[in-house]
DNA sequence: AGCACGCCGACT
DNA sequence: GTCGGCGTGCTC
């Protein structure tokens, strides 16, 4: 018997599979892990397949050492994926499989925590047993009138009830029985109370369509407040109850305590939990749990699309469009297209939900690749709320220099009056985006990275937002020596600073990266916020999602242009979905609402359609624009990101890679729109100079074009330069 | 990655 | 004469 195994040994040179001779008394399945003599060392390895014969001759097979656990931790399933990530993505075998384990298990640092259970054994007589002890041993008479009811208890339990002496007696007369079991350590999570709901017509509708399907894509597009976690629930329900098993997949920042208790109320204890909230050891629990089937469904956030699942019956991504489904870093993937991998395998369908779709995922369902399934209708059947665009042109114009319209502040004063509550929304932490010189021009800059600081006032500090780096606040510009020294476009703590001139009376929260650092900070901040009216929480991204406000009646989007004017093809689309996100939050329960859009910009389109909430009007102009520009769904944009200390090096890796293309875009020269190398947008991260080289052409000959730019990098993977290829990128930073 | 093999300079 | 510099190559 031969065992392939793959190596736990980070290194491209060792990226492939080694036959091992399997010794006769070791029974291997594909999945297990497994120690193995390599070269003059014992490493740590994978099998992931068992055969009879070997090619390598055999004077060079050596023998598996041992198992590290008893059963197999890969799936079959998983297997396969790591060989269609390593191909779609060009990563390394050992990286596609740390995916699908938890790091806890590979580093050995958590091991299963085992209880010890006492059971009273009744095979002795123990009426004699009890007049044979001490008149005046009183803490094991009661020992032993405790379990002669209760038969069994856990070892630390009656240790503290009744002294470890006497516990230990017993065990020593043999009057207990030990039975080790293993335990899991449960994430806690506030329990919501269900209420019972009936299904709308719409939900039932779109239940009915999905639940027939095998293998099949559905986008649900739902706006906000349809009902759209009612109808996964749903079918997440009835995948178990049909012996099946279920992925829930939610974004990290929506994975709030009453998300999670909502799912654990409804679905009890087959549910596991997989977000990076958790402690290690409950991690590492929940893993087990899903693995060894105690646990049927798994609610998580993008990594969770790899649990340990036979059988799945439903795969759901909700808020599809998030970003954070993308890995951005190490071993690069799209949580989509994993999913769908999950779903041909397991014959389940596939829902993306989301009440402002990817362009992407809209376009595909209207090209008959998914099913569209709309949900047009709030379950209170309430309007949204109305959506006011303000020109800040207009402001300057009329005299009006501060960061807040005449009319945000009048609306300000009518809602707090009331006794209500408002949020103001701004996509910029930090008090101002960077520091510049009004004399020279100067700007602060991090020493290890090309990037402007960002002014923290509460610190006094510049913080650098790539690698975190702080530094001393600048008084006079280190340049000039000029005091001129400026802040530029404004943040999060400003706008706090700001509103507490005009409303000195008014709570004001703030929301950001920066406060919610310490665990449950979120948390506490939004329980502090509800209690107080009339109060304003001040926030980024974060106060967009996952969150629901009932007191608040006001929503003021301080700078609605700031996403659009990222260098990026998908500005737009993510500035219209973080409109509708930010619009949701207002009146919920009995109010309207209202919204003040700030803008400098109030004749794009993208705010036009936002403002009424038309989606399909807003889709239909957007993809007209890629399509006639040639950009992503009608193209696939490659980057390849070169990044190394020396700049030479990077240079000259970027130069060649670059000329090598040059052949590849002959070939396909029908193909390409662009092909391009670069300094990148941030030249220097980390002390790590960056150059990118950038490719897009038709989608049509992806595979192919994709198959061959990897073998080109491949040839420079073993030099001193680091590269990263990455298929329609995010951000280009 | 790690470890050995291998081919050239400064030391007891 | 050899101790050790790290370039190159291999690991079933």
């Amino acid at each position: 018997m031969i065992a392939q195994v793959i190596v736990d040994v980070l290194n491209s040179n060792v990226d492939k599979v080694f036959d091992y001779k399997v010794p006769d008394d070791l029974s291997l399945e594909a999945g297990c892990r497994v120690v193995v003599p390599f070269g003059k060392r014992v490493v740590e390895g994978f099998v992931i397949n068992i055969k009879d014969f070997s090619t390598v001759p055999n004077d060079k097979l050596k023998f598996i050492t041992r198992k590290i656990e008893d059963s197999a931790l890969i799936l079959p399933e998983l297997i396969s994926l790591m060989h269609f990530m390593t191909e779609r993505y060009n990563i390394k075998l050992v990286d596609a499989l740390r995916l699908f384990i938890p790091s806890e298990l590979r580093t050995g640092k958590i091991k299963p925590l085992k209880k010890i259970m006492c059971i009273l054994n009744e095979n002795l007589d123990l009426n004699a047993y009890e007049m044979s002890l001490r008149k005046n041993s009183l803490k094991q008479q009661a020992l032993l009138q405790y379990m002669k009811v209760k038969k069994s208890e856990q070892q630390s339990v009656l240790n503290q009830m009744f002294s470890a002496g006497a516990v230990n007696k017993f065990k020593k007369d043999g009057l207990f029985l030990i039975d080790e079991v293993e335990e899991r350590r449960r994430p806690e999570e506030m329990l919501i109370i269900d209420k019972q709901i009936t299904l709308t017509a719409e939900q039932e509708r779109a239940i009915k369509q999905i639940e027939n399907f095998e293998n099949k894509t559905f986008l649900l597009h739902g706006v906000t407040g349809s009902g759209k976690t009612e109808v996964y629930m749903n079918l997440i329900e009835k995948a178990v109850l049909d012996g099946k098993t279920a992925i829930m997949l939610v974004p990290e920042i929506s994975l709030t305590p009453q998300v999670l208790g909502n799912f654990k109320a409804r679905l009890g204890a087959t549910v596991a939990l997989l977000h990076s909230g958790l402690s290690a050891g409950e991690r590492f629990d929940e893993w087990r749990r899903l693995l060894l089937g105690e646990a049927k469904v798994v609610v998580g956030a993008r990594s969770a699309i790899f649990a340990p699942l036979k059988n799945i019956g439903i795969i759901v991504i909700d808020e599809e469009h998030e970003s954070t489904y993308n890995s951005e870093s190490n071993p690069r993937y799209k949580t989509h297209e994993i999913a769908k991998f999950r779903m041909e395998y397991n014959k389940c369908p596939l829902i993306l939900g989301s009440a402002t779709p990817s362009i992407k995922s809209y376009f595909d369902a209207v090209n008959n690749k998914s099913t569209l399934l709309e949900m047009p209708v709030r379950t209170n059947k309430k309007e949204m709320p109305k959506i006011q665009i303000i020109d800040m042109m207009q402001e300057i114009r009329a005299g009006n220099g501060s960061m807040f319209s005449r009319q945000l502040v009048n609306d300000l004063y009518e809602c707090l009056n009331n006794n209500e509550q408002a949020l103001l929304f701004l996509n910029r932490r930090g008090y101002t985006s960077f520091m510049r010189c009004r004399e020279c021009g100067y700007v602060a800059k991090c020493t290890d990275c090309d990037v402007s600081l960002v002014y923290h006032k509460a610190e006094e500090k510049l913080k650098c937002h790539y690698c975190g780096k702080r530094f001393k606040a600048l008084t006079v510009c280190p340049q000039c020596n000029s005091s001129y020294i400026r802040q530029g476009a404004i943040g999060t703590q400003k706008v706090v600073d700001e509103i507490k001139i005009i409303f000195p009376q008014v709570k004001v929260f703030r929301m950001d990266n920066d406060t919610t650092r310490n665990k449950n900070a979120y948390q506490k901040i939004l329980e502090e916020f509800s209690k107080n009216k009339p109060a304003i929480l001040v926030g980024t991204q974060m106060i967009a999602k996952g969150h629901d406000f009932d007191a608040v009646t006001l929503v003021g989007i301080i700078d609605a242009d700031q996403s659009l004017y990222q260098s990026d093809f998908q500005s737009t689309e993510k500035t219209f979905q973080l409109i509708t996100q930010v619009s949701g939050r207002a009146g919920r329960k009995d109010s309207i609402g209202k919204i003040v859009l700030q803008t400098y910009n109030p004749r794009h389109y993208v705010y036009k359609f936002s403002a009424n909430y038309n989606y399909k009007g807003f889709y239909e102009k957007e993809i007209n624009i890629r399509e006639v520009t040639n950009f992503p769904p009608f193209s696939s944009i490659v980057r390849i990101l070169i990044t190394d200390e020396k700049e030479e090096v990077v240079r000259e890796t970027t130069i060649e890679i670059f000329s090598k293309l040059g052949e590849l875009k002959q070939k396909y020269a029908e193909n390409f729109y662009y092909c391009e190398a670069m300094k990148s947008p941030h030249s220097r991260i980390k002390n790590k100079i960056r150059y990118q080289i950038l490719l897009r052409f038709t989608k049509i000959k992806e595979c192919d074009i994709l198959k061959e730019i990897y073998e080109i990098i491949n040839q420079y993977k073993n030099l001193k330069a680091s590269i990263f290829v990455e298929i329609n990128p995010m951000n280009l930073s």
